[in-house]
RNA sequence: GGCGACGUGGCCGAGCGGUUAGGCACGGGUCUGCAAAACCCUUGACGGGAGUUCGAAUCUCCCCGUCGCCUCCA
């Protein structure tokens, strides 16, 4: 079965075929940088970031291209809103690219804390202004967009005799209008549903270029569809982001795509490819609502509404066991069981490591294998994939204890898909870390002398190390003739 | 007001016409020096109503409720 990818475009499944293969073009759109990584970006960039690791696995050759959006978009939804970044540059008192250098590289140190690979390509709005000028001047020569006062507008009501308009999303524009507020310092628009390509600056602003229509900075949506074009050409095969993104911004670079490309441009991409977003106690998570809990703050659990901090893995593992088209509520004790879930999972691996093959096998592998590929397939539905993990991870203490039987064969090849979904696909990290082997040893150590005091009914001390063990995070499993181990929770 | 999504057992979360999802937590039992683990057993679910069907959590309609988008946001 191919892969099965549900596109908001169509408003359907459809099988995944790239338009030139072996590659693929994929194009994310990545974060504003102007404040703290939180779940919501976590979120994202796991999501694609197992669809890119998926594709490759599948042997695509894969430009994942995610921005980096360092100017631009307004706080207000009028010509005078202020810069997101600019403003906090005001507050930090720093310059402008200060703050995005800085929210960058906490951005990728959180990401790679996840273990989300970094995309191949990860451009910059301002290192691509050349890009986006060219663009515009090109939608001016087709005649979809005019200039007012050092500014440029997307002409929609001129676009939509040509294309249609609001297809991503659904939207009618007559209603759109009718049901929308009224907006102030629109002045300058023909039509209330025209969005700016370039703005004039004011010369206080502490961003902008020059362009053919003097002094400014690029629109809301143009970078997307500049970069994107750029690298991938158009169209390309797949676009992906934040289910929140799908109005008007993608809808936006759909027009812009066709407005500069013409019918070539095919929808900019083959497939719109949406996360479902995050939500607090039912609540959405935003950054105006001000009620975001960052990544970091899940790590140290120093969030008023946590009780206590988790490892990266935990994260991965709660936004991997919720499919990623639907909403995923965060609590703490949705990462509690994750964190425990994945250390069940892990320690599964382990011991599966550890499994010697034997003649002949009790049971089946290969049509478990290709249940799990069959749920990946199926839109990337990550959290049945993962059940069938579970349901590998009760036999593999009966497959260490001689209890169940795996061949030479059958028993590389459970290994090799707990290694290629677990890892290369789903980009979970196992246990192992440096101290690994040495920290083994000790706890094997410790593990022996507890028997010996058990043989001579020294219980009182054998209890005491049990305790001990328990207190860094060592689970113990008596069985009558051994006792085996495993990671757990620390006490 | 328009567009869209969703309401599944204590919590999280798959399923999309007929088979146990799964995870976390919980109860009883076996085992154990005591525990843990394991195993066995049990409990407990599809917001409400009507309809289609031999059969619905799954399709249709109505109602109730929640959430998102329509303004920057992943």
């Amino acid at each position: 079965m191919p892969l099965t990818l549900y596109n908001t475009l169509t408003r359907q499944k459809e099988p995944f075929a790239p338009l030139n293969p072996p590659y693929v073009g994929m194009y994310v759109c990545g974060p504003t940088v102007y404040g703290d990584p939180h779940l919501g970006h976590a979120r994202a960039a796991i999501t694609f970031d197992v669809l890119y690791r998926y594709l490759r696995y599948l042997g695509y050759r894969v430009r994942y291209v995610r921005n980096i959006t360092d100017v631009g978009h307004l706080e207000g939804d009028t010509d005078e809103g202020e810069d997101k970044i600019l403003k906090r540059a005001r507050l930090e008192r720093i310059e402008p690219i200060e703050v995005a250098q800085k929210y960058t590289a906490l951005y990728h140190k959180a990401m790679d804390a996840l273990n989300v690979l970094r995309p191949s390509i990860e451009p910059t709005a301002t290192g691509h202004i050349p890009q986006q000028i060219a663009m515009i001047q090109r939608i001016l020569e087709q005649g979809y967009a005019y200039v007012v006062n050092g500014s440029v507008y997307l002409d929609v009501e001129k676009y939509r005799q040509d294309y249609p308009y609001g297809i991503l999303s659904g939207r009618n524009i007559e209603e759109l209008l009718a049901g929308s507020r009224e907006l102030e310092g629109q002045g300058e628009k023909k039509h209330p549903w025209d969005f700016a390509l370039w703005k004039r600056a004011e010369p206080t602003h502490l961003m902008q270029w020059d362009s053919p229509w003097g002094r400014g900075y690029p629109g809301w949506h143009i970078e997307c569809s500049a970069m994107s074009i750029h690298y991938l050409g158009v169209p390309f095969d797949i676009h992906g982001g934040g289910l929140d993104l799908i109005f008007p911004h993608h809808e936006a670079e759909i027009a812009q795509a066709h407005a500069c490309f013409g019918k070539e441009a095919h929808y900019q991409a083959r497939f719109w490819i949406h996360n479902n977003l995050v939500t607090i106690e039912g609540q959405k998570m935003s950054k105006s609502l001000g009620n975001y809990i960052t990544v970091e703050e899940v790590f140290t659990g120093s969030h008023p509404r946590l009780v206590q901090g988790y490892p990266p893995m935990a994260l991965r593992f709660l936004v991997l066991q919720a499919h990623y088209r639907s909403t995923l509520d965060f609590s703490n004790e949705a990462l509690r069981g994750a964190y425990r879930a994945y250390l069940r999972l892990m320690n599964a691996y382990h011991r599966l490591l550890q499994v010697r093959p034997h003649a002949y096998s009790t049971y089946m592998v290969s049509s478990w294998r290709e249940r799990v590929f069959a749920a990946l397939d199926d839109d990337l539905n990550t959290a049945a994939a993962l059940a069938l993990f579970f349901q590998q991870a009760d036999d593999i203490i009966k497959l260490y204890r001689g209890e169940l039987l795996l061949s030479q064969v059958d028993l590389e090849l459970l290994l090799k898909t707990w290694q290629e979904v677990l890892f290369e696909i789903l980009g979970l990290l196992p246990l192992q870390s440096v101290e690994w082997e040495r920290w083994q040893r000790l706890v094997q150590l410790t593990v022996r002398l507890r028997q010996q005091a058990r043989a001579e009914k020294n219980f009182a001390l054998a209890d005491c190390l049990r305790d001990e063990l328990q207190r860094v995070g060592v689970k113990l499993l008596d069985f009558p003739d051994e006792t085996l181990w495993e990671v757990g929770e620390r006490a």
